[in-house]
This record gives structure tokens, C-alpha cells and sequence, in this order.
DNA sequence: GTCAATGCAAAAACTTTGCAACATT
DNA sequence: AATGTTGCAAAGTTTTTGCATTGAC
């Protein structure tokens, strides 16, 4: 575990965000301003291949990472692409994963589900009228 | 609706596969050898955008396109990225999707669900093995 | 010293775009 | 002629890799 993994892992744990690997890289080059890109990308690989953090490459098109690795779903905003947690009861998620096995000859390890809609910031009432528009704030 | 935009489509609804972009080009080259990436690519955003075809952003790294319109589910091999339907019943799915949509402040539309795991080609004994897995086989 | 990790830059992989030519109307 | 699409190539974006150097043991 070097300085640089060390506060990569750091940031990405205190971000409430789901940052991309370029914005890691923003976040990280302030503490750390001679980092380079490539050792934030081997470093995120290195630290999603060890479960430390958690790759979100479900979440459109660029890679996503998440400093939280507690089994947790998320919601994406349709408009601006902003991803945040869903907050869950325990309750149905074991009843859920029991329905999953069925229907599949693969040796099922997990499942990701990702909600979609539309984020406070980008006027859910919008969704019929296209008024202002929302705008993108990722 | 031109001919190559009708050769994609049909070949897109023909193949039982997820195919990349690449491999649908590799497809429809076979009928017209002097269509062009590009085309494919502008072809395969037009078609989705009608919906005729889906675009599956969230299966992996590179982005993937599926024939089938009709709400399913789909499962992605860890090891060969290899794309396959789940045999589901959306009712549970419909239903737990509706238990998370409390925990968030989003106007939900919609979800995605995927399943990972390995497939049947992939050996899934060798799951302890991180790093050294099965390659590409995809 | 050894060995892995780094910074840098170049390359690779994937996708989009500018443009002139070409259909179709 | 007007419109939209194509093939081609170039460029854009995101991610990976080669390599000499650095740094922790």
C-alpha cells in the first residue's frame, strides 16, 4: 500500500460522489499534485481487484468508482448522469436474490440493479413538458 | 430506412448474441463489405433512439446492442464478458425495484438489472483465482 | 540490492465527427 | 435542387502499457 493507493483509496472513501476515474485523478492531484493519471487508473484496478473500493462499470459509458463496498444499489439520474445511493431495508434483498437463480445456466455471484429517473436537480415534473430543460451538472 | 440500417437491424434481431458494435460491423459486412464503422455506429444510435433496438450501456466496459426490445434481464460472464438472457419473471423484480424507490429522492422511471457470474464455458471453480482467471473468450 | 510502484509519454481501444460524394425524392 | 445518409478518414475520449526512475523494505 504506497502514499498514492493509500490516498486515492482516502478520497474515494470521503466522496460522496461516484467519481470517474478523471475526476479520482482531480481529486487526488491536490493532495498529491505530481500524480499521474495512469497510477490512478493502475491504482483503481489494484484496489477494485482487492474489494477495497467498487467499479461501477454499469453506470454509462465511463467507468465509475465507489469508495463504498457494503452491498448497495444505485439511482442514476436520466438528464445530468449523477449517480447516488439508494438507501435499502434488508428486508427484500434475500427474497429477491432467491428469485434470481432460476433462470440461468450460469454460477451466479451477484446481481447489480440500478435504478433510473431523474434527480432533484433536474425537474422530475419536466419529464412531460420540456420546459427549461435540464441541464447537464455531472 | 436505408439498406444498410435494414441489414443492422436485421442482423442485430437475428443474432443470439449481445454483439459490440464491432462484431454487429463484422456481421453486416458479411451482406455489404463496403459499409463503413462509422455508419454502423451512427445506425445502431438511430435505431435505439427509436427503439427498434436497445443499447446495453451498462453490460461491461464496451457498450453492447440487443435485437430483442422486449423487457428482459441479462447475465454477463465475470471471466469472457459473454452477454446472455435471464429466463425471469419481472414480478419480483418489478417489485423489489418499487421497495428501493423509498430510499431516494429521484423520480424513478425505470431499473436495469444485471446478473454477473460465470458462464457454463468459464469454469466456475476458479472463482478464488482473482486475477489469473479465463481469459477472453468472448 | 531487490522488487514493486511511479511518472511520463506513447499507444491502444472505443466512439464520434467533418466532409465530399451519393442516393432518393 | 433539397434532404438525409454514406464511406472514409481524422479526431476525440477513455483506458492501458512500456520503460526508465524512484522508493520502500
Amino acid at each position: 500500500m504506497t502514499h498514492q493507493r493509500q490516498v486515492i483509496l482516502e478520497e474515494l472513501k470521503k466522496a460522496r460522489s461516484h467519481p470517474t476515474a478523471d475526476q479520482v485523478y482531480e481529486l487526488v492531484r491536490r493532495r498529491l499534485p505530481r500524480i499521474s493519471l495512469g497510477t490512478v487508473y493502475r491504482n483503481l484496478e489494484v484496489l477494485s481487484a482487492q474489494g477495497l473500493i467498487q467499479r461501477l462499470d454499469w453506470a454509462g459509458t465511463q467507468r465509475r468508482f465507489d469508495g463504498d463496498v457494503e452491498n448497495h444499489y444505485h439511482v442514476r439520474c436520466l438528464a445530468c448522469g449523477r449517480v447516488d445511493d439508494v438507501v435499502l431495508e434488508a428486508a427484500p434483498v434475500a427474497a429477491f436474490a432467491e428469485a434470481l437463480s432460476g433462470g440461468t445456466e450460469y454460477q451466479i455471484t451477484g446481481h447489480r440493479l440500478e435504478l433510473t429517473g431523474f434527480c432533484p436537480q433536474c425537474c422530475p415534473e419536466e419529464r412531460s413538458a420540456q420546459g427549461a430543460g435540464p441541464k447537464n451538472l455531472d
